[in-house]
DNA sequence: CCTTTCAGTGAACGTGCGTACACTGAAACT
DNA sequence: AGTTTCAGTGTACGCACGTTCACTGAAAGG
């Protein structure tokens, strides 16, 4: 392990050509392009996917400088010029696991006309998207309770954000006649079950992945008919 | 357990005034009831509640062995009398605080006649219990998705058991014609809504409280009015 | 009374950590 | 062409950690 010390310079020594001309395109390290703060750029990356690996193990209160900058390539003093600390880190991190979680509600709302269509829907694009982001979701849930003061409420502040988009959402649904209150707490309860439904699938093997559909569908229909049920019976 | 029989004696030998005398009989260490391994017991419990303290701001991964001895007042290697790791350290306090979540649940048993009472009570308890014994709560919630696998899977472990035992509850509700499959999947999504909401009581101020029964409660609710009407209008 | 047991001691070790500091050399700017 | 900027280097520091080992002294037990 570590054959590194110099040769990183030594990499990119090797296409010296750049501004003359070079007939045949092709670039053996493919995405060469830029300079300075494209590298810059590409390192601050390196950075965030080694520690959204690492963090995998051992949690973000887990996560030291020297692990992440060995797995990067860098000296451990060189994440300074990137971010201010490991938490500054985690903010970042936390940024783009919603970014990944609100794509995700983006793709539900399009289309979705009956109600029984929304919760296939729902779950469907729920199950996928965790699966094709098990890093930024597993981060998410981790955090969500995890050692760093400021990353946890952070987490805690963005799925309230999240909890109200919801809420307005619901109220698209024949629930016009509900208070925003209301449609808060219905909200709420409702991505809960989500959280819930990630954990699932992020530790469950591939076949158990139709259970976990089948109980998150009828959870979530659970939640919508008796929210429907329940307030037309008792108006307050 | 051990409960060893060799106490008793201790018992006797509680005035141990023989070879000196002092005239005023009162002992500045008063808790000095039995030796050995009464001392021991109390050591370890001393141990658990440190590390249940100190968990708080760390959760359990950024938990030494050295703030825990240094806050129990012995020195460091003397941990090692009492566990073996700090992940026995853990899972010891898994076991405690199940006991707690089970000593809760058992409350909400007696009792509870009509639905809407069940629904009150249950809220109720919950409220009481998770106020009164913060730290377990606590710990449950962090540790859930915590550093430490063995200890994360000792949680999950329990609450998977804890929600068997809930689907078993809720066979005695107006629902015996339910598969216990299908009891399952609301059990799952009772427990979730109460992990949610145990973590909401976590960290709210006490003016928030009333708020936060009012949503459980709604929530809960939500959740078997919407199982029953859910179930009946597709039987399956 | 004499021996055994054992909870707690205290010094010492190797390791990994965050951070400081002075540095280098290529890209960017004038 | 000459100067400035700045991502990354390398050394060195003090600190907290887990674990080792030989120990002590009082309680337990024959």
């Amino acid at each position: 392990m570590t054959p590194n010390t110099v040769h990183t310079r030594a990499l990119i020594s090797v296409p010296p050509i750049p501004d003359t001309l070079s007939p045949v395109t092709s670039q053996p390290t493919p995405p060469a392009v830029g300079s300075r703060s494209d590298k810059k750029e590409r390192t601050r990356r390196a950075i965030l996917d080694a520690a959204l690996g690492l963090t995998e193990d051992t949690g973000l209160a887990g996560l030291s400088l020297r692990q992440v900058a060995k797995e990067v390539g860098i000296v451990p003093t060189a994440f300074y010029r990137h971010f201010d600390s490991i938490d500054q880190l985690g903010l970042a991190l936390v940024e783009e696991s919603f970014s990944s979680l609100r794509a995700m509600i983006r793709d539900v709302r399009q289309g979705s006309p009956s109600l029984g269509q929304i919760v296939d829907r729902s779950v469907a694009v729920l199950v996928e998207h965790v699966r094709a982001d098990r890093a930024h979701f597993g981060f998410i849930a981790r955090e969500q309770s995890g050692g760093s003061a400021v990353v946890r409420d952070a987490v805690r502040r963005q799925f309230e954000l999240f909890e109200r988009e919801l809420a307005t959402d619901l109220a698209r649904l024949p629930m016009d006649h509900w208070s925003s209150a209301d449609l808060q707490i219905l909200s709420n309860l409702i991505v809960g079950a989500m959280i819930t439904t990630s954990e699932s699938i992020l530790h469950a093997e591939a076949r158990d992945l139709t259970e976990i559909r089948h109980r998150a569908r009828s959870q979530l229909m659970m939640m919508i008919v008796g929210a429907l049920n329940w307030k037309s019976r008792q108006p307050d």
